[in-house]
DNA sequence: TTGAAAGCGGTACCAT
DNA sequence: ATGGTACCGCTTTCAA
């Protein structure tokens, strides 16, 4: 039987109100009763049920995380800055992950949306009146997207990508392919949008191989489109599609970065571990959810003052996958 | 303003009373109230809200998932089963990555207990009284080690630790290292006392390193040792671990397989992305998290008859970390 | 077959 | 400073 209010109260021989006075305003209590409900509490353990509590107050103390597929080294990270954050303000964390399916994500944001004071949604794919419509059903943020002036938090891809084009130009690449992710991704359309900038204005050559599974295996795949359009450096959508382009050129015999230079986006840690070790373009994983928690929590605080947009800063991580333009 | 039953109840014109029915025993409802009350429900979007029925059935729909650390590949593996097993029975999950903290994990515990059904945990490093005191609080079930007759999930290490000792026996291994992880891991525990016996039974030697950190830093730290060490083969605490090792070799031009052979645990995706690609044991890690749900559930429906123990079978992935034996 | 009412564990208002 | 009481959203007797 778990101790509920009453028992500290009758252990204490105040009224149930007082207890709960004691634990939520402490200064409204008399000293002497404050200890002895105190003494009781610890005595017997209590922890006050949150749940009942949100019946009233309409706070859960919960919020909710919906990530596509944790198997992504970038998104565990994600959900530790979340976790963090969200225990350093005494919230626990629902976690979805929806396998890349945006009809389950718009699910569990439904069936969340009662249980939590809010969502931090990671959802690329999802079509944004889709999102529009959620909105409606509890405070959301978003995380790597935008969707009109919904709050989200975002990376500064344009600088990030600025900086990986700037290294390219100044090892003489002029010829650069890029490998795409899911054509719905926010993400990838931002970073083909932006690359497709860059290397105008540069004076670059740039090819877009087909789309691509945002994974080892869609590097893979890709690789040899990439290897053909006689490119002298390649751009993949992240790590993973990046270290798997690594991988069929090692199994090829083609040299990196000898032959091609290969950069990726993310820096998960397994571009370091894979050789030689992987350029790319690091997304501040842990505090972009950490971010997003604190999008949410100013939210339900605060909503009139709250910022709706936060941009976090992107950096070049310069490995041995990338050096001078070899001449084809 | 979220939609309420009451609010379906006017709109259906029926009682609060009539709509609980009708959603939790369609039978008890005549045929043509139902279809009214279903209208209505579709109509609004109602979703009950599952923290007031929970105060009432003592059954929240809701279930904890407690890891140490998400950014080990292994973990999300486990996350999606539990996710997916979840999903399946209509629960939520609350995730909790502890750091590696035991502290942190109790206190967790503590605080998720009134508002989920049970806990599948997976602290390899808490102590067994701390365990035992936590038990109390809420249904658990432990992932990957066993403590005193609590239901647990756990994989034959016995069996698959025979079969890569085998496979390195076939190729003339003599001397094997091992690389232990945490001390206080049950896993490693396992492992190390399992290796000792099997080694020992087939008059093989077996040198054991200094303990450290389950990630790739501690193989890349541990690598130097086991060179000195003069072994022909070394196994990982896991396959971080072992990569790690492969990659301290690499750098200090060590052939693998040619000079030694590596093998790690798990099977992590990495394993395969590596080059050499990882020989490992594989763990059965989605599964592993369903089977902990499906313990956990069958817990909570049928106490008496619930099995406690659930041991999973391990299999050895042959890959290019291995080779015959080199004569020193 | 349906509704009224009590109550789950808390909080908050209004008295005292 | 403290207690009584209503109520949050829902389920579950108990009666009708």
């Amino acid at each position: 039987m778990p101790v509920t209010i009453k028992d500290v109260a009758r252990a204490a021989g105040v009224s149930p109100a007082t207890v709960s006075r004691t634990l939520a305003a402490p200064g409204l209590v008399r000293h002497e009763t404050r200890e002895r409900v105190q003494r009781a509490v610890a005595a017997l353990g209590y922890k006050p049920n949150r749940a009942a509590r949100g019946l009233i107050t309409g706070r859960t103390g919960n919020l909710g995380l919906i990530v596509p597929d944790l198997t992504n080294p970038f998104f565990p990270g994600v959900v530790k800055g979340v976790q963090t954050r969200a225990r350093e303000s005494d919230y626990a964390v629902f976690l979805a992950d929806t396998d890349e399916d945006p009809t389950v994500e718009a699910d569990t944001v439904r069936n969340l949306a009662k249980q939590v004071d809010g969502i931090v949604l990671c959802s690329p794919r999802m079509g944004e009146d889709e999102i529009r419509a959620l909105v409606g059903e509890t405070p959301m943020v978003m995380l790597n997207r935008r969707v009109g002036r919904l709050p989200s938090v975002t990376v500064n891809n344009a600088d990030g990508i600025r900086q990986a084009i700037a290294h390219l130009t100044a090892l003489g690449h002029r010829r650069i392919a890029y490998v795409p992710g899911p054509r719905a991704s926010w993400s990838n359309r931002e970073r083909l949008r932006i690359l497709r900038q860059v290397t105008a204005a540069g004076g670059l050559e740039l090819v877009v191989t087909g789309n691509v599974a945002p994974q080892f295996a869609g590097g893979v795949a890709a690789a040899d489109q990439v290897l053909a359009a006689g490119v002298t450096a390649v751009l993949g959508y992240n790590d993973l599609v990046a270290v798997g382009m690594l991988s069929r050129f090692a199994a090829r015999g083609v040299d990196v970065p000898g032959r091609i230079s290969v950069l990726g986006f993310d820096d998960i840690v397994l571009s370091e571990m894979v050789s030689p070790s992987l350029t790319t373009l690091a997304q501040p994983k842990e505090q972009t959810g950490r971010a997003g928690v604190d999008l949410l929590l100013q939210l339900l605080t605060d909503p009139e003052r709250a910022v709706a947009r936060r941009e976090l800063p992107s950096h070049l991580m310069v490995r041995n996958s990338t050096g001078a333009a070899a001449s084809l």
